[in-house]
DNA sequence: GGTGCAGTTTCCGTTAAAGTCAACGACTTA
DNA sequence: TAAGTCGTTGACTTTAACGGAAACTGCACC
């Protein structure tokens, strides 16, 4: 229980690249469950706080999603932790069965989003990667054309 | 050149689910070539403006990038056509070929970046999926021995 | 041609989200 | 103990729009 290493604001700040600052913000708003502290009042995050907050840089930067609706996903995860502590201690097997669905449906529901990001983007991609290879086969016959030339001179 | 069907700003707000008021604010920070007029002055959206500013769009939708950097991009290809224009008239072959190589270079550089993107997002992806299932063989694990339950109680 | 009305124009002002800045005291650590 | 961090609070900023006023346009109907 001790072995954790625990980091202060400023450092956990610059390994994510955001500032002190915005890590209150982001308790502020409830994004970001209170970390412990120090005696003194100074905030330690622990190596599962980084590790949300990870989760929530990336949906940030990669998705685009506003804070707003990371928050829901935030909150959809915090239960199935939740879910799944009380899961452990349910006697009842029902009740194990019923939490572990909901859980499933969020992190399924999640991987859906995803894939049809994915999708999207992919296809924009391929769509731009198109254009390149017209404008490469453009370029080559150019370049042929160029060479051609550059031979005939020089005879 | 009269056979192109002009729109106007609320059929292309709707089109694209923005708002006129938007257009108007992405023509006003530079990042919509303003669009022909009637003689009264109203907006005709033509074709490739529709074009354009579905590309911003996406951009937007699925990497979240901000209108600055979507900027960035727009002018990028924005340059690239004029490079592509000037490239069929240029007498030049040389002209055409160093035209053809930047213009390469932008498209290339933007399949790099949603490359990136893709494989981030994939690797997320991934870790939601595998959580999944696990939490699903968990979860059939449960259903099996109620189940198992069921069928003792029944005999 | 006149009228009505929805859609559009420009010109403001306002807003919501996501931070950023500043001040100043309290805490940590070299 | 001095230098560097951190805490809180409240005001400020930037980005990406939204809303409304007042006037103008386009088009359909009479």
């Amino acid at each position: 229980m001790s072995d954790e290493r625990y980091l202060q604001i400023g450092e956990v700040a610059e390994q994510l690249k955001l500032t002190p600052r915005t890590l209150r913000y982001y308790e502020e708003i409830g994004l970001l469950e209170p970390p412990s502290r120090m005696e003194g009042g100074f905030r330690l995050y622990s190596a599962a706080d980084i590790n949300r907050l990870e989760n929530i840089v990336q949906l940030k930067r990669l998705l685009g999603f506003s804070l707003a609706e990371i928050k829901q996903v935030v909150e959809a995860m915090e239960s199935l932790k939740l879910l799944r502590q009380e899961s452990r201690q349910a006697g009842d097997l029902e009740t194990k069965r019923d939490s572990l669905r909901m859980g499933l449906e969020i992190l399924e529901q999640q991987v859906e989003v995803l894939d049809g990001r994915l999708g999207q983007i992919a296809e924009l991609r391929d769509r731009y990667h198109e254009r390149s290879l017209r404008v490469r086969e453009r370029l080559e016959q150019i370049e042929a054309e160029l060479l051609a030339v550059t031979v005939n001179t020089s005879s």
